[in-house]
DNA sequence: TGTACATCAGTGAACGCGCGTTCACTGATGTAC
DNA sequence: TGTACATCAGTGAACGCGCGTTCACTGATGTAC
């Protein structure tokens, strides 16, 4: 996450191409999945089309399979590219508000959040919408999609580790309950303790739940200040959860 | 909502079918509709195909078009439909125990919802997914998708008319906030104030963030026994949110 | 009860379009000597 | 620096399939007298 201020005149992407071919090769891999991302916008993951894609982009279709081994593979790198870049704006928002309060912080994850998945619906949609029939993500795509779930596991660390972390307020909930969330103990920092886990998950239940409905349009006509009624909601939640230090 | 117990011997659907014609018509159409809602599992809204229902049924293409005007037509009726169902499953659960506590209610609406999604999750995902490339909602969908805000909008009046709600602990929000909501407004009863329709946005966005997340599998390998953390969350909400009567 | 006509359901061919994927081929780029 | 060969990108035709929608037509059902 952190970026070093000097750095030796390193290529920017892992195991950089040292042929013409191969730098061609990278940059028409990207430009590809930039077409495909362009059309996700008009037709949605479900109709994505390799056809129009090397219409689009001039070539022939067949091209496309020197690059692809077919349209579900191109639909995995879009799904864990979306996931990065989602991950990436949550991470660069909470950066930016990291020396402040547990809830500045939280909040800054919710913006960014929602921040990206305006700004790219579509994308949005891929990932957290409607599975795409026919379509079973791969193993790949797990670690991308845990990279916010782990942001904000870091922030319940910081908030058991804080000074105005209070025990006493957090019972241990049933055996049923803190069975059911085994899988996602070793995910989180260690000595957060279970009624903690269940308070993180409710909070990303609550921000993806907040986002989805914005952006698949159930808030349209609903509620005007889309952006000001957000930043009440996800403060609120923090609030009632007891996800707050008293720090700020 | 209630049912009377004893009725006139009235055909069960409105404008009843009476030449033979139109009673063929009638079951016709809700066939289509069934072979339609089975084709969703395999094929997801988008790439719903009148050809598809029609073989199935075993008759020519075209003569679906008598049935509906278009694909979308169809769309359109299942969306409703499925709106419509997800409405009885909510509205039969509350009224099971509607005569229970404000958080029974509220945990009952929550069961009826989730049960509903999880046996029909490409009903679910019709209407609560991704929205589907090219097809815009028609006004007559707003009705039917309005039931379950309802439902709790009536839970949120019978909270504020109990004898343990307090007034003082629901301080008005922001304007902004208070601006933001005010479509909703009209939809509430009466006397509900802003700080409580607030509340109740925000466990009807909980409601649905639990739902879709488990639905659209983002619990598979999470949660284990995903409806004892169901149950577990949405009573917490309510808790934090205040949606608790004393009665119980 | 019977006849004449209007209404409607369903057919099957056709239009014009889309798709993913394979394959033999050409021509350019890279590599080893 | 030059040559011989291997690798790879991109082509264009083809396969086999799908789709929504229109339209002239047949035959059955309903209606009015």
């Amino acid at each position: 996450m952190s970026e070093p201020v000097t750095v030796p005149p390193v290529p920017p992407v892992p195991s950089a191409p040292r042929t013409a071919r191969e730098r061609v090769r990278a940059e028409l891999t990207s430009e590809i999945k930039e077409v495909a991302l362009a059309q996700l916008a008009s037709s949605g993951g479900a109709a994505l089309s390799l056809r129009a894609i090397a219409r689009e982009m001039g070539m022939a279709s067949s091209a496309l399979f020197r690059y692809f081994h077919n349209r579900d593979a191109l639909l995995t790198e879009l799904i864990i590219d979306s996931y990065s870049a989602l991950a990436e704006a949550a991470e660069a928002a909470e950066e930016r508000a990291h020396h402040q309060s547990i809830e500045d912080r939280w909040a800054a994850i919710c913006h960014g959040v929602r921040g990206w998945a305006v700004a790219h619906p579509h994308e949005y949609a891929l990932i957290f919408g409607s599975p795409i029939p026919g379509y079973a993500a791969p193993p790949g795509t797990v670690a991308p999609a845990s990279r916010v779930p782990l942001l904000l596991g870091d922030l319940l660390g910081d908030l058991r580790a804080g000074p105005s972390y209070d025990a006493g307020a957090h019972p241990e909930p049933s055996e049923s309950v803190r069975r059911a969330i085994d899988p996602v103990r070793p995910m989180m920092p260690e000595a957060v303790p279970s009624d903690l886990i269940v308070r993180g998950l409710m909070a990303w239940t609550y921000l993806f739940g907040a986002v989805s409905f914005e952006v698949f349009g159930h808030r349209h006509n609903v509620i005007l200040d889309r952006e000001a009624f957000f930043d009440h909601e996800v403060r609120r939640l923090a609030a009632v959860l007891g996800l707050v230090s008293a720090q700020s």
